[in-house]
DNA sequence: TTTAAATATCAAATAAATTTGATGTAAAGG
DNA sequence: CCTTTACATCAAATTTATTTGATATTTAAA
């Protein structure tokens, strides 16, 4: 006998839904690499590796914020990006984690 | 010194670009998930199981076709659409893939 | 204080995805 | 053959997401 999972309610596919939006976009997938490959960056400093305007950055970092998969924190005027971890994994799998988080058991 | 996986170009962002497009719709992780307990379906049985119309199913069910996550086959006028588990793990976390692959791994 | 830098946010314009209803096609059965 | 069923696909309408350029806010520094 195999006794599943709980089934699944609406909201838990409109969570994710939201988690996968938010992946959706190519440029966003660049953004999530780049704060992981630099451990954490500003927008103005994640402008000068990307050519995309401030808002449009904003815009998009938004997102990614919005959907869990970003930390912020304020220093003085600039607004620092880093990975959140967690986020990361509860969704992506074990090699695609590997592009976006920056956690030990990573990349052996 | 943590030398790291290839750096990912633009196409591998884009491919997954392509899957999470996929994967961002409520309706879609609905209906891979009910692929996924019912082991195979066709277009008619699921209208039973979603409601939903049959071109906006057709619809959906080629997404998650074209990005990898189902497999087709044809059987009279009928087409049974069941789940790639390579397509999945590819990409999912552990506990996602629960939700939507059937191998036997899964859900311990 | 004034000024400049860093950034978020807003409204309008644009682009992309989805829905709808209709039509086309192939297979199966009479 | 004709009809029906199961489905894909298409064009137009609609909805949603993104881009753009401008403006507002906050902080730091002159």
């Amino acid at each position: 006998m195999t006794t599943q999972i709980p089934v699944p309610t609406e909201e838990t596919f409109v969570k994710y839904e939201k988690k996968f939006k938010a992946l959706a976009d190519h440029k966003r997938l660049e953004i999530l690499h780049l704060i992981q490959q630099h451990g954490s960056l500003c927008v103005c400093d994640l402008a000068e590796h990307i050519d995309m305007s401030q808002s449009k950055l904003s815009y998009h970092l938004k997102q990614l914020l919005d959907a869990g998969f970003l930390n912020v924190e304020k220093k003085g005027t600039w607004n620092y990006y880093s990975i959140k971890d967690e986020g990361i994994n509860e969704v992506l799998s074990p090699s695609l984690c590997c592009l976006f988080r920056n956690d030990e058991q990573c990349c052996e």
